[in-house]
Order: C-alpha cells, then structure tokens, then sequence
DNA sequence: CTGAAAGCGCTTACAG
DNA sequence: CTGAAAGCGCTTACAG
C-alpha cells in the first residue's frame, strides 16, 4: 500500500499545505494563534501524509522529553501492577510517557548502564530499594527532578517522597490482636533490614506492647523479610523451638502467606490457636485460609501521587517534600474476628 | 556542589581533550578506531565533565531511539510483572529501553493520542487485547516492527507472535479429570471471546469430552472471562440451578479463585464433590484451598522470547512467525490428586 | 586515524 | 498572524 520511503517530516507538510514550517509547528502546538484557514489547510495535509511530529526533534530542540523514568526494583510482588498503573494514569492525563527500568537488586552504580538521566527523562520515580543512597544523590546532583516512593531522602538532600502511614496503623492493628483478641505473645515478622515501611511498622508494634505493659520478648522477633519462604522458614523454627506464641503480626501480606502455609503445615489452627495479620491488603490477602486481617496499603493512589508530584516538580521547581497516604485497618477472620 | 549550568555537550568535551567533536563521538561510539593516546584524553575530559550523551541528539541523528514500545491492557492480573521482567531483561542486555503504555480497554484508535510509534520506539511488543486489529494494521503499515503476544496476527498480516500452546494442554487437564478423577460432568468457564487463549483452551476441553465420547452439555459452558467475580457468579448461578456438575476447568487460575470462593460459600468440598482446575499456575494457584491443580504457562519467557525476537526483527528484518512456547501440567489437590 | 561540514527534524526568538 | 534563520546535540559520509 504505502511507499517504503521515509515517513513524511514537518517539510513535506509544509510543503502540500503552501506555508512555513514554523506555522505547521505552530497549528502542531497550538500555542501561538493561526489563521483558522490555516490551520484547516496544515491538517488536511497532516492527515493526508498521516504526519506525526518525531519526539527525537522535538526532544531535542525543547530539550524536554516528556518522559517519566521509573526504577523499580524486582522484589516488588504485588505492588508493581497497582503502583504502575496509578503512575500511568496520571502521566498519561499529563502528557507524559514513562520509561521503566527494573534495576533487580541494588547494585552499586554502575556506570556504564545509565538508563535514565538528564538525558532521556525529564525526571525519576524511585521505588525503595531500587537505588543507593549515593545513586539517588549523584542523580539529584545532575539537577535530575527526582521524587522517591516508600522511602525518604538521604540526610540533607531535598527529594520529595511519598509513602503510606506505617506506624500508627501497625500499633492499631497489633493494640487490636491485644484489647480485642486477649493475645499476649505476639510474633513480629521484620521486613528487610533498610527497608523503611518495616521500621515503622516495627515502631508500631513497639509502641503497643509499650501501652500494654506487655514485654518486648526478642525471641518473638524474627526475620521475615517481606516473603513468604523466609517467612515460613522463620514460623517453622518457631514452633518447632519452645517459644510460645498464640499471634503473628507478619510485617507484610506475601509474609503472611508463609505463616499461613507453616501453621497449615503444622495443624494449628488459625485463628483459633494462633491470630495471623499482615501488612498491605495485597489481592491474595482475602482468599488465604481464613481470609486475611491486615491494614491496606493505598499503592495505586501512591503511584498517582508519586506522578502528580513529580510532574509538579517538573514543571513548577518544587513539590511537597512528604505525601504521606493513610491506610485503613481491614478486618477479616485471620485475626479471630467473624465478618 | 556542582554549577547549576546547563549539563556538558560534546563540544565542551572536545575542547577540553582538545579535539573534534568528530572524534568524540568515534570514542564514545567505539565503532572506529582511535588512537590510544586520544582515547585516554577523551575519557578523562568526558569523566572530568561527566559527560552523558543526550539520547535525544543521539535518536535524531540515528534515526533509532534504542527503546522498544510495550502496549499492555490494564486486566492482565498476574501476568504483568513476570512479562515485563522477561522483556525488561533481556531489552537491557540488548541496549534497548523498554517504554510501557497501559491501553486500558482497547479503544478505537484515539488519534490525538499515539502514545508509539516510529517517532519514538524502534519496535512495539503489543500484548493481546491491548490494541484493535486495525490499530495493529495501522501500526504494520507505518514500517514498524512489531511483535505481538498471545495474539496471532489479522489475517495476511506478517507479524511474528509468540504465545503458549494452549490446547493440548487443556486436552491434557480435561483428561486427566476424565480419566484418573472419574468425572463426567465438567463445567468449562469461558474466556473473553476474542480471546485466542481462551479459543484454544476450549478446543482442548472439546477434543477432551470428544476422545471419551462425552457428551458436550451445552448447560455446563458459562462465561468466566478469567475474572474472579465473572467467575464467582457463573458457578453460583450454576449451583442454584438443577444443572450438576462433578468438577471444573475454570479457563484461568484467576477464574478458579472465584470458582473455589463460590464452592467454599455453598459448602461445596472440593475435590470430593467438585473437581476444579485452572491454566496459567499464577503465583495463587499454590495457596488457594486446596492448592490448585493447573497449568503452567511461561508468562517470564514469553516476555523473554518477545523481546528476543523483536530485537532481531529491528535489526535483521526478519524473525520467527510463530514461537509457541510449551507449558505442563501441575497436580496439586484440588482435582482429587493427593500430593 | 582525524576534522570540517552537512544533516537528522523540530522549536522559538526575532522581524515584520 | 506568518516566515527566515539560528539552534538543539549528536552522527556520518567525505576528504585527507
């Protein structure tokens, strides 16, 4: 059908419609006033060519790319698919697309795979996780609009950054195994050791021993690090030691899962002999045995404000240095409620 | 720290290692040879500016944007994560980055929109669902290369595609309820239409009923459209009614969710009184109760295989017309198999 | 092996 | 409201 030539530029446009190149730029962009006659003439001619402005030129000569770049790490579970269709949304309604890179574990920077920068994002989201501290410094050093998801910036550096309240949230969820449940011993699973949703989560469950007068048993503290075999691994050794526990407050969902599948395994029975709750209110959370008590977790509202952010930034110079998004607790049966 | 001038271009490397912009470029390239002792200058200019490229100089003279374009709906559940890293992997390993649009509901070409195209991606993995036939049409026309996933090409469109073998392992799973469970009644819960998945795993129910000369009961297909609460209603509805049924190929592991949480409510034990199966072995097959006897379909390697191929056809012109990837069976307990 | 120059396809003051 | 021209920052024949 088509000619196998090089599709059409802003000259061959120019050309069949009978004016400049600059008025065809003008009636592509719309910001400066054209004659309506013009104007019908350049898009007739647009659309017979089927013309579609290269981003490359554009890119260049406004040295503006329209382009979000998201790091993400891989560990992400179920957060990745909410996450990112929040900061698509709100890209996309903003006229900007986003370029991905999953950078797996940490690594030290690594300085020939530069996938995002200056040169190819207008600025960056950065998912916990997915950079060092040194990374997201040099990256705010380049004059880089930088905004950071689930995690704050390094000491002394101004990056706005949005989360979830973890604290308050955790304490409730635990004061609720305590007050409503009568639990006594109540297991936390610690996320990982730089994480900063496990911290806060661990404050949370700190502060309400504390308001209980209930002792923090270190021996009821264990590793977790947000997954489900080293969860489970954990639980295993837990009950098969002489430490006595009868509720696990898993630190996440995908935690929560292990638990679950340790307990199982076992033949005890939750709620009734152990109460099990996460973190999150990730989709599998209400179809574990018994269906899970946890908090949720906002993550796709936390992607459409980690954009909102970083658009603002971009284009005003500053945004809100913390957004911090509330979670709500979720009672289902996990917990020794009846719903 | 840093002046907070613009960033450095090659001409400011080049004056300060004292040499073209020509030659800059060949070290930054690597594509022609260069005297060590220049090199050496070079570099250290580029590293005493850092110096970084601008990709968008670099796609306007090339005419390449090293980024290949991936076109996804919104509903893929479980799928999105292990695709993309598939294709995010081995996009990076190649030098390409990897830009995501959600398309959410296909919709009719939206022209003021064109989130892809030739003027900013080489080529586009165009995953099912995510785009009309004729918006695959339009895109092929323009000279882009393209790949599609879990979706063949419109007819007399020469568009590689890579996607799972889906009957015969449908056939297998049906078997395998006929043969080894006894079962003689079992329901098929549909994907959406125009869903070849969904085609084809009917095909293989069909050839299954067909090779044991079971009757095909047209009261035993109902609608799931690999959505849980599709699914939850079709078998809720089936259970009121006088239709029986003794197990269940539920289409999608996301689909059996909802069919298990529909059992579970009318008190419905499976597998004693109700066989239930799925396709895909998403990461909730193996919590659901009890854990979910399925197929396991390669989502990571498809996204793998999609990207390899999109690569070769950007750079060679031509690529395999059709990777179907294999997939097996996974028995756990929910088809009456004890494991 | 190295440089001068043209070109990639746009945008945007500057004039008029 | 419209056009000519410079510039965005690279790559790549073409000479030498």
């Amino acid at each position: 059908m088509k000619k196998d030539s090089k599709p059409p530029s802003i000259d061959d446009v120019a050309r069949l419609a009978g004016v400049s190149i600059s008025t065809v730029s003008r009636v592509v962009n719309r910001n400066v006033p054209v004659s309506a006659e013009i104007v019908t003439r350049v898009e007739s001619a647009m659309r017979e060519l089927n013309y579609v402005p290269r981003q490359a030129a554009r890119n260049l000569a406004t040295r503006r790319t329209h382009t979000i770049g998201v790091l993400l790490s891989d560990m992400l579970g179920d957060f990745f698919q909410p996450l990112l269709t929040g900061i698509e949304t709100v890209a996309r309604a903003s006229g900007f697309e986003i370029l991905i890179s999953l950078t797996g574990v940490v690594r030290p920077q690594d300085q020939r795979l530069r996938p995002f920068g200056l040169h190819n994002t207008d600025g960056l989201l950065i998912f916990a996780g997915s950079l060092t501290p040194a990374g997201i410094e040099q990256a705010h050093a380049s004059g880089l609009p930088l905004v950071l998801i689930h995690q704050s910036p390094p000491t002394g550096l101004d990056v706005p950054c949005v989360t979830v309240e973890n604290k308050a949230a955790s304490r409730k969820i635990v004061e609720h195994l305590i007050v409503t449940h009568q639990r006594r011993r109540i297991v936390l699973l610690r996320g990982p050791a730089d994480n900063e949703d496990a911290h806060w989560r661990e404050m949370g469950y700190r502060e309400a021993l504390a308001a209980h007068n209930l002792e923090l048993d270190p021996r009821l503290m264990g590793v977790g690090d947000f997954e489900r075999e080293v969860a489970r691994a954990t639980i295993e050794k837990m009950l098969a030691s002489d430490t006595s526990f009868d509720a696990v407050f898993t630190g996440d969902d995908e935690a929560a899962v292990g638990v679950m599948l340790a307990l199982e395994a076992r033949g005890v029975k939750v709620p009734e002999e152990i109460s099990v709750v996460g973190f999150d209110d990730q989709r599998l959370a209400e179809i574990l045995h018994p269906p899970l008590t946890t908090v949720r977790a906002p993550t796709e509202q936390v992607g459409q404000e980690a954009a909102r952010q970083l658009i603002k930034l971009i284009r005003t110079g500053s945004a809100d240095p913390l957004t911090l998004l509330p979670t709500e607790l979720v009672f289902r049966r996990s917990c020794g409620c009846r719903v």
